[in-house]
DNA sequence: CGTGCCAGGTGCCCT
DNA sequence: AGGGCACTTGGCACG
């Protein structure tokens, strides 16, 4: 057993392996400690779908959140897990470890984890800080909040995640002659989703214009997106909408208007 | 250092810690083994967005496919990544290790990770079996395939992943009355979204009715999902349009039918 | 807590 | 390789 400095990690390799104090200190150190263990073993999953991952070599990690992951030797994601919040139970009967873990936000959901062979157990303190990611959407609709006249010179800002029945409006603006704008952004390449998406919202702002046809003003359906696909630049073009790529307002250039797009 | 049974595994302990000889391990092992190394780091990312991540503990997994995964305590999903197939490059300069890994997949994406402190470092060949994943929406659309007689007694299958302008209609169905179904199937609760999407659908086969007048059959719009929000149940009420839980089809009632929401 | 929705989404399958 | 889309999506923010 190779253990470190008042226990801030506990390293057990193949010649320290005991089942019994494996499944003891899963279950002492769950609430502190992150464990992870390495060995060969079969997956049973059954929950909102199901399945089964026959005998391997992998990685099983139980976090202190009581969230599960079983990594193998590919993907990004795990091959199985279980959300945080969820309740492992070890069990060192007939001679091999088994771990079950249940989900606590879908009831119903469990992991099974038999291990035929482990080759080392470990247990750890790890951080949990998280981070924050910028160059996000919200960014680019900060941005656009804060400068509307990259949409058109003189336009302004009416609303923000603006709710329809058929979802948010990222943002709504109104130039001096009186056009509305309703922008859709989106921080990645745009697909047919997007567009439907954004023809909904005008689709929307149309029939409720038709309600009070005191005012009527034109409505102006703009994507703002990092690429867009063939087929949705078609759809887009097809209802008469604008696309704008998010590179051309991230390096500055605010100059640059829709005013070309606008007769 | 801990060696077992012919590298099947190789473990670090915090004694054994030499940035170099993990350098070195890590460029040796890369094609074949996993990486795991847990200590103290700090990590930036600079790619389709950004982050920095003060110095906390963590686990670092560089997987033989190329993944890199960086976990801290919390949380299904990694801190940092990079996706598969991308390249690491570690590095001992100046009394640490840095970790600086490369995505090809999106070329300007770099990770790069600077550690503190090694408390261990392991090396083990994991296997990449993946699985085969029951129940899901798959599945759901395969079994109505098999069987439509669960939407309407008569119907019969006349189209499945149909394509449109607006995405890929899952079934369409006929029955003897001459009245077309649409189905949309979502193998979780669904949304606004998914109404939305099933309107689409629904008004392009009625566009596509009105060019050739000569047949014109009623067109039903079917929703069949794992619950439903209440807005978009208003929704689909609003629209004229069907609901059905998939549990209600799931659990084998298959002579239910939807005669009574037809007229 | 439900609902809606972005995500550095990822992974799969199709053209 | 690019596109469309499901996912045991996860995670967050808001009513």
């Amino acid at each position: 057993m190779v253990s470190t400095e008042g226990e801030e990690i506990i390293v057990l390799g193949s010649s320290d392996i005991d089942i019994h104090m494996i499944s003891d200190l899963f279950h002492r150190n769950s609430k502190i400690y992150t464990a992870i263990i390495i060995g060969e073993c079969e997956i049973h999953y059954q929950g909102r779908a199901s399945s089964k991952a026959p005998l391997g070599t992998r990685i099983v990690i139980y976090k202190s959140d009581g969230s599960l992951l079983v990594h193998e030797g590919k993907d990004r994601d795990p091959l199985n897990w279980q959300p945080p919040g969820s309740l492992c139970i070890s069990d060192a009967d007939k001679g091999f470890l088994e771990i079950r873990c249940r989900s606590r936000k879908y009831g119903h959901e469990i992991v099974s984890i038999r291990f035929k062979r482990i080759l080392t157990a470990i247990w750890c303190r790890l951080s949990t800080k998280g981070l924050e990611v910028h160059g996000t959407e919200k960014d680019l609709v900060e941005m656009i909040y804060m400068n509307p006249s990259v949409i058109s010179p003189s336009a302004k800002v009416i609303g923000r995640e603006v709710e329809t029945p058929s979802g948010k409006i990222d943002l709504i603006l109104r130039d001096d002659p009186g056009n509305i704008y309703v922008v859709e952004v989106k921080n990645e390449k745009a697909g047919i989703s997007a567009v439907n998406q954004l023809d909904r919202y005008v689709k929307y702002l149309e029939s409720m214009q038709s309600r009070s046809p005191d005012v009527t003003r034109r409505i102006i359906g703009v994507l703002v997106s990092n690429g867009i696909t063939r087929r949705a630049r078609e759809a887009l073009i097809e209802r008469g909408y604008i696309y704008i790529d998010s590179m051309s307002l991230k390096i500055g250039n605010t100059s640059q208007t829709l005013m070309k797009y606008v007769k």
